[in-house]
DNA sequence: CTGAAAGCGCTTACAG
DNA sequence: CTGAAAGCGCTTACAG
């Protein structure tokens, strides 16, 4: 493989001009660039990028942490639909992406300071985002560069890139109260992830508002995966004051509960919601009322922030929210009491 | 940052012998040993990636190739599951994953190449395989390591797994056979990708086997996605002799011919069969018969042979096939002619 | 506009 | 068992 000495002789130029070519500084004569690049071409040369990060002290890489177990995180199409987005961005800009998938949790911290700390990466978007993160802590402790994928705690001076998932619980809430609902139930994900704690609020302030009861045991959590939302579900019918309406934080959970609902004879009894959008459940018996989720969304502009504190030095911390919105299909789609 | 000068200060020894230990090489005392090992952890030390990786002129990373527009990619699930394999198995053996994803084919080669000379990773895994591929010459030519997913031309020596794409052509059309079926169409994938070609041969050798009719035209080309599947079959609808049983290349495609079924009220008339096992698709209306990849191991055994030519010194190409299975459900549990 | 020199942070023969 | 020296392939003040 050719190096930018072997560049430099066939070009009759010292590698310092080389390089300078390479960086397309302005003080090269016209005639000396073209031979350098004449000679780069002939060579058929790239820049080794390890000696160059070496000395520039930047990577042009960034890391993409997904922590969840791999069997949820791609069972959900939340994070290849992020990545195409994060991906997207980076290629305009030509930056790299590392994939960091951890397979626990608790691994998610030591992958991720690891790729910074070997500066294998500039900075690292998170994908997903807790309720109390050390991660966050250490990140922000040391100064790397980051962007969350979620939100921090109030107060917490770093950049977030979330959705409005206070609204998307009012949303839902609203939507079920219109069809008459007036018993609503919520299957929720796991009680330590932000976006779970959110739309949890949204949904009671939007029972508070239409003075809904709230029976102990009507909020279930959940695990994001399809089997959570039909076990919650089959709970929450085996009550004696059943929901008319379920609120499900996910769509993968609410394709379990019409799953459960299916099995016991109930379809289109029970008026069931979800969260994301992902695509199949469009066809499902019934098609899944859902609230759509800007997902490629979050992901571009998460990595736009990153490259943005990276290449333009944009400094302080950013925290953008994306709108969601609601898709009403046949999962929901009727009038309770009324007659029908 | 500390670097490794900084821990062999605190230590009391050489850089080199700092190194060795960071090595594990076995000639350092243990006394010595132990006192590096203390410094480095009070400085909080991690090796700088790129200095080793220039001197050592090994990057410990791999090359993820997803070379389709990534709408396609990541709207199937086959894409996320095989960064599922190929991840775990990179994690076990403490290589990083850096991803390309190329919004055109046609950027493919050059993000490769790149990659590669620019020494960014040490090989790469390519995810979708085509009849004629430039990439893979230029791979070859130049000795990078490399292994495919999906397979090259026959003869030719480069290290690939696949599944075995000729038998789920013939799995399918056998099984709508046995269901009564002999007028089978097939909705195909793009004519250049491989899994095309050999789903299409498996099923012109079942086709032929059973002596059935093939008209002109029973052969539609699609393109992966549900749109592409409901097109095409809305054409098979519209000969005057239409199939009665449909063998789709991929289970988007089949979601697709389910939804155009539906809505001329043929559901249940046509039997619909895919590949891939795709989750949800056991929750459509009807459940769709598919025939299932072994997806994640795909990607698990691509990262084997890779790592295995890397870190083992494996040479000669290797070469492996790996088993599908039919998977029955409603879409095309039924006898036709029989009765019924 | 161009070059010689120093240095980025490691590893690895070579020598003892 | 350990260290001094050279070198991996670049970039970047400094000097002219």
């Amino acid at each position: 493989m050719a190096n930018i000495k072997d560049v430099a002789r066939l070009a009759g130029v010292s590698p310092s001009t080389v390089s300078r070519v390479i960086a397309g500084s302005s003080r090269i004569s016209p005639e000396t660039q073209a031979r350098v690049r004449e000679a780069m071409r002939a060579l058929n040369y790239y820049p080794n990028a390890n000696a160059r990060s070496l000395v520039r002290r930047k990577t042009h890489a960034i890391g993409v942490i997904i922590a969840r177990p791999a069997e949820q995180a791609f069972a959900n199409p939340f994070f290849p639909e992020v990545l195409r987005g994060i991906g997207s961005e980076l290629r305009r800009h030509g930056y790299d992406l590392v994939l960091s998938m951890t397979a626990a949790p608790d691994e998610e911290q030591g992958a991720c300071m690891r790729l910074l700390k070997q500066r294998r990466v500039d900075g690292v978007i998170l994908t997903s985002s807790r309720a109390h993160d050390e991660l966050l802590t250490e990140l922000a402790a040391e100064q790397y560069p980051f962007v969350l994928i979620g939100r921090a705690a109030p107060g917490q001076a770093v950049s977030w890139v979330n959705n409005d998932n206070v609204a998307v619980g009012e949303m839902a809430v609203e939507h079920l109260v219109g069809r008459g609902h007036r018993r609503i139930a919520m299957i929720n994900g796991p009680a330590d992830l932000t976006v779970s704690i959110d739309r949890e609020q949204g949904f009671r302030q939007a029972v508070d508002r239409f003075k809904l009861d709230l029976p102990a045991g009507y909020v279930v959590e959940g695990d994001f995966t399809k089997d959570g939302g039909y076990r919650a579900m089959a709970e929450l019918l085996s009550r004696p004051d059943p929901p008319t309406g379920v609120f499900c934080a996910d769509d993968a959970m609410a394709v379990g509960a019409l799953m459960a609902l299916k099995e016991r004879g109930l379809t289109r009894r029970v008026a069931v919601i979800g969260v994301n959008d992902d695509p199949l459940t469009a066809l499902l018996d019934p098609p899944l009322s859902t609230v759509r989720i800007p997902v490629f969304d979050l992901g571009a502009t998460a990595a736009r922030l990153l490259l943005d504190s990276l290449t333009q030095g944009v400094r302080g911390p950013r925290q953008i929210v994306l709108p969601s919105q609601l898709v009403v299909r046949e999962s929901t789609n009727w009038v309770v009491g009324g007659g029908n």
